[in-house]
DNA sequence: AAAGTTTTTCAAAGCGCTTTGATAAATCCA
DNA sequence: TGGATTTATCAAAGCGCTTTGAAAAACTTT
């Protein structure tokens, strides 16, 4: 059932119709009640592609999601951060859209997307240190948020991101007041801006402490388990293997942890281990009692956050870009313990 | 540029250049390259609202996912699948719709996606044993197909599934074979469709081998690792502890085997582990190793399968209904040895 | 009761595209 | 060369909704 047949049923014009189920002032309430009930009896909604192109307005938002055709992976944590940031948009009657883009094509990507006119704003991943895309959507004006921040990107945008640099300085910290002074870093991709902070972070702590650092502790890549177990391996066959781990993913630390038992080395006594922890509904950081020390801060918070943001820019596209910063709490788990002597 | 602009300023009719884009044969061909310069040099792209509403088609589909309030998870898999699946999608000009509806609110929401009428199909995401959305969607005529299937249901539908039962079935076999007797399952939650049919194949392989199964050894949950990892704990304190352990994921297989370490059991000679895999892109089975013995299909093979048949049923809905088992091949790792004697 | 207000309803235009049915231009054949 | 075909183009209607500007109906005033 359609507006006209609606209407044609109540014997009223599409446009009383339209305005009683719109919630107009216009229209006498017990007129509006006839056509409530008649458009729950009929079971008549609106068809979205004719309302928005009536409105101008696609009630839709769009997710870009980077996709490098070499390792062909989404990042776990998206799965997360669309389930906080579903519940805003489907409460506020928005669409998700959902677009994977292949390295190198960003750009044109971006202006099809406006083009096409499916969506009012977008929810950006995975920013880069220089990431372009920033610049091409202001550009395009097309309201975004920006999952992350972009290092070189100097003009104001909107982002919801998690303090990384902080999180890892305090886990770096921390691990040099146990004693620790050999302490390696396993981390995300460096050009990735999240990845680039928290190098950052764990750089600045050691300097605070006067440790020189030793490059053959630092190492980055996709966060993968593989990539935990192998570079950890790699680094406990040094000479001078170190004696703490700081890593980018649970996923990462349980490739750590893996190695830790190839070599028979018990996690916590002979090596520690500090984690980040975005804590993902399938893979928490064990139950009551945390496995790793960590530094947590929720992915699903960020996606809520991040889509009361958009929805406010798109509500508002003249108001100035807005930013928000979670702090990552650290949390005692059973992964860290004094510098063996 | 819209195509009223486009068309005058090229001096040619809305009906000529529209027909010059789309391909078709009546319009001439110096006409029609001269049409789609134009059009790359103002970038020009149709709006995808308007061309679905003059057409009929959305040219977008739908991914459903089940979400409980509760536990607020998506399944990790769900980022694998679209992976594999947008790639056909976006080849074909389709976009990807998300929605992830609340437990119990599926028939409203599923009424309210075909009423709004801004998709052509769908894609079902984790069905249940009786899945009464099948049903539901049968009726709605929308076009859809699910990954997996639902036993209980009756009228012939397109799915795209593993063969899971056979999966299983030869993993405890394979345990048999090894002279496990004491088998434990930690299964996904048992109402889902692919958790009943493993337990399926986990049964029949232990009646064939005239195996009485043990309750205590069969447990369903939320695929966590902390799932894994206590009930593996609460089994090892049995008075008579498993010597194997079937798991439904390599999340959970990493519980166990952190629960193995707990009780400083060696995996692969104290106690079995043979998981299922799905070969995630961010969590491998090791490398070129494989870490457990498993069964493994990709999910983003599935994807891709699963949404070019959409893509067919979209093209021709009169088509009967096509299925596709995919068959999951046992790889040999290190997490399996002889039952202890 | 006539004139002025306010409330309620409506017809019609428009959003940007496709598609039908008609027309004009080009080509063919006798 | 003129009529029959074929080819190329166009004007206008329609997809299902919102919104503007006008009209009708219902109240208020005097």
């Amino acid at each position: 059932m359609n507006l006209k047949e609606l209407a044609e049923h109540l014997n009223l014009s599409q446009t009383t119709v339209s305005r009683a189920l719109n919630g107009y002032p216009e229209v006498k309430e017990a007129t509006r009640l006839r056509v409530e009930a008649a458009a729950r009896a009929n079971n008549y909604t609106p068809n979205v592609r004719a309302k928005s192109l009536a409105t101008g307005r696609a009630m839709s938002v769009g997710h870009v999601i980077p996709l490098s055709k070499k390792h062909e992976m989404v990042n776990p944590v998206f799965g997360d951060f669309i389930t906080g940031a579903s519940e805003s948009f489907l409460a506020a009657g928005y669409d998700l859209m959902l677009s994977l883009v292949e390295d190198g094509k960003e750009e044109e990507h971006y202006r099809t997307i406006k083009a096409r006119g499916n969506v009012d704003g977008i929810i950006v991943h995975g920013p880069k240190m220089h990431d372009s895309r920033i610049e091409l959507l202001h550009e395009l004006e097309l309201p975004f948020v920006v999952h992350g921040r972009a290092t070189d990107v100097t003009t104001p945008y909107s982002w919801i991101d998690m303090n990384n640099f902080r999180a890892f300085c305090r886990a770096t910290e921390f691990l040099i007041t146990l004693g620790h002074k050999r302490i390696a870093l396993i981390n995300g991709l460096e050009f990735m801006d999240f990845a680039h902070r928290r190098k950052l972070g764990y750089l600045t702590a050691l300097e605070a402490a006067s440790i020189k650092p030793n490059h053959d502790y630092i190492v980055g890549g996709e966060m993968t388990e593989e990539h935990g177990y192998s570079n950890a391996m790699k680094m406990l066959d040094l000479p001078e293997p170190p004696t703490a781990f700081l890593t980018s993913s649970l996923v990462v630390a349980l490739g750590v942890r893996r190695a830790l038992q190839d070599r028979n080395l018990v996690m916590g006594r002979d090596v520690s281990i500090i984690t980040h922890d975005d804590d993902l509904g399938y893979l928490r950081n064990g139950g009551d009692v945390p496995i790793f020390t960590a530094t947590r801060s929720s992915v699903r918070e960020a996606g809520r956050q991040g889509a009361d943001m958009l929805l406010d820019m798109i509500a508002n596209p003249s108001d100035t870009p807005k930013q928000h910063l979670l702090e990552a709490e650290m949390i005692l788990g059973g992964s860290t313990g004094p510098a063996p002597i």
